[in-house]
DNA sequence: GCCGTTTTCGGCCCGACTGTTTTCAGTCG
């Protein structure tokens, strides 16, 4: 059993906790050893073997024999028995936004349903307004929310987010008195996928940006309107939470509001211990304020330096911070070019010379090219001849002189053994080689781990794509041990690639932690099938950010010379 | 149920908004 499965046990012990009315901070220990346990570098069964499990944070006694439980027999009696008490439907009601585990056990009990289906019933019944504590105000929203929830999923991506966060931040800077404005939240974090967007402004007069807020064209839904906060939800489905504080209180509604959650308890933690009280409005020596023009202030009161936003995860970065070791991120300034790109020779819509100039529009030195492979027939992969012949466009591109280098690369399908998908001396001819599992998912993990790992071996590959195969909110990976892959870059001098279009962001921030402790160098790029998709590359950069990656650590921050030396150096 | 440079017991982040109340519990972030 693996770390996710436990973590995942863990985590709903804890919501089954809340639901059964338990202590809530019972509930709270099962959630931090989850989140503990999810993040854990080590090995769970080493740590078993060992008798160390108590060593590890938030893990006492009595979780660690729950572990013990589950890890070596596989069940866990005491899951199994919450499970029993508690009706599957009630921790499905935990999705309707206004409905916590108090309001959905008040309600299973009271009406002796345990469905969602039955609660949606029980509304238009009218039966949920006569409860005590409710009222027929609760029983629309919460029928309204059924509704949404079946209508959109909880989740949107970060792509979806950024754009509407752009038009609804266009509309609220020009409500008269603004001062400073911020996205915050997991979108100024660059989590993958959004539940919601977060916005904090400042402002002497917050009346007027609450107005355009809530009248903005693109709000389908006012959910909540107050003087300092208000929540809208979009056409599009997404909910916005607007903050308006006074511009001395900016940075500290920014840092809070940003979080994560997790950052903001170690950080407020850290505060206490320091005799210091810090919340969204300030942080304080017993009564009096210690002012903080910036969050970067209020990071160097606390003894710490500015954590950027990607890394306030709680996992390691206060204390880096603390010791002056936070790395030095990359940044999209920092890449000279991009690698993974289509053209219109297979599934892309644009022609070379367009994504040539594109490229170069963007700034970069060098576009790497990289069709299907002759396998790929259902995206238009290059049979041998079409390889030639593209080749010589490109060379004839290339004397041009167009202020950007085409380098000729495929993306070439990785095969169920493994192998590449041309003969060496026509995969000898690419400037570089991007492999890539297309089809055949549905084998074991050993499988695909032997299997992506033999197409790392094969000397013409620069770059592992796409290396899980997932698509955000759509599919999952496929199974594949990820520390064996890096192991296998790593001696192989082999790049593992961060895909960065929005529904991919594969290898995920976790992996890419993982890759930056390795050792393991990424290459972040967009698989670009248009011109526009040029610029998915920020979304790459939030996931490399995120994973610590700093520039020294990412194969197109190398210029085109030190790409040819090294180039050279392997052959 | 976890944790400890005040603590092996008594804390565990904390404030806004809503809907229901008539002073507050629940939910959310």
């Amino acid at each position: 059993m693996d770390k996710k499965e436990v973590a995942r046990v863990l985590a709903e012990i804890a919501t089954l906790l809340e639901l059964k009315g338990e202590n809530p901070f019972k509930s709270r220990a099962y959630l931090n050893a989850a989140r503990t346990i999810e993040a854990l570098d080590a090995d769970l069964d080493e740590l078993l073997r060992e008798g160390r499990l108590l060593e590890v944070e938030n893990i006492g006694q009595g979780i660690a024999e729950r572990i013990n439980e589950l890890v070596t027999s596989g069940r866990l009696g005491y899951y199994e028995d919450l499970k029993t008490a508690i009706p599957s439907g009630m921790v499905e009601m935990l999705r309707i936004p206004g409905l916590g585990p108090k309001r959905a056990k008040a309600v299973c009990d009271a009406l002796g349903i345990g469905t969602l289906g039955e609660l949606e019933y029980a509304c238009h019944e009218n039966r949920l307004a006569e409860l005590k504590g409710f009222g027929t105000k609760s029983q629309e929203n919460i029928l309204k929310n059924i509704a949404f929830l079946k209508q959109f999923r909880e989740r949107h991506l970060l792509s979806e987010g950024q754009v509407q966060a752009e038009t609804v931040v266009a509309a609220i800077r020009r409500a008269p008195g603004i001062v400073r404005w911020s996205v915050a939240g997991s979108l100024r974090r660059r989590r993958e996928t959004i539940k919601d967007i977060d916005i904090v402004v400042s402002s002497p007069d917050p009346e007027p940006v609450m107005f355009v807020f809530c009248e903005h064209v693109g709000v389908e839904t006012v959910i909540a309107r107050g003087p300092t906060k208000s929540s809208v939800r979009l056409r599009g489905g997404i909910q916005v939470d607007l903050r308006v504080v006074d511009d001395s209180q900016f940075p500290f509604a920014l840092l809070y509001f940003t979080g994560s959650k997790e950052h903001n308890i170690a950080l407020r933690g850290r505060a206490l211990k320091m005799g210091l009280k810090l919340n969204e409005y300030g942080l304080f020596e017993g009564d009096t304020l210690l002012p903080c023009p910036t969050e970067e202030a209020i990071y160097e009161r606390l003894g710490l330096a500015l954590i950027p936003p990607e890394l306030r995860e709680d996992t390691g970065e206060i204390e880096a911070s603390e010791r002056g070791e936070l790395p030095h991120l990359v940044e999209e300034g920092d890449l000279q070019g991009i690698f993974h790109n289509h053209s219109n020779w297979s599934d892309g819509k644009n022609s070379i010379e367009q994504m040539a100039h594109a490229a170069q529009a963007a700034g970069y030195a060098y576009m790497g090219l990289s069709d299907h492979s002759q396998t790929a027939a259902y995206a238009g992969g290059l049979t041998i001849e079409e390889v030639r012949q593209q080749q010589e466009e490109i060379d004839g591109l290339n004397a041009r002189r167009l202020g950007i280098h085409i380098l000729r690369g495929i993306e070439s399908d990785i095969l169920p053994d493994g192998s590449l998908d041309y003969p060496d001396d026509v995969l000898a001819a690419f400037d570089f080689v991007i492999a890539s599992v297309h089809s055949g998912f549905l084998i074991s993990e050993a499988e695909m781990t032997r299997r992506i790992v033999k197409a790392v071996e094969n000397p013409y590959t620069t770059i592992l794509g796409h290396p899980t195969g997932r698509l955000l909110l759509a599919r999952d990976g496929y199974a594949v041990d990820i520390d064996q892959v890096l192991e296998a870059c790593i001696q192989h001098e082999v790049a593992i690639e961060v895909n960065a279009n929005p529904h991919r962001l594969d290898i995920n921030w976790h992996q890419c932690r993982r890759a930056h402790e390795a050792g393991c160098r990424v290459s972040i790029n967009p698989d670009a099938h248009a011109v526009q998709g040029i610029a998915d590359v920020v979304f790459g950069i939030g996931t490399a950010r995120r994973g610590w990656i700093e520039p020294r650590e990412v194969l197109n921050a190398l210029s085109l010379d030190e790409l040819e030396a090294k180039r050279q150096a392997r052959l």
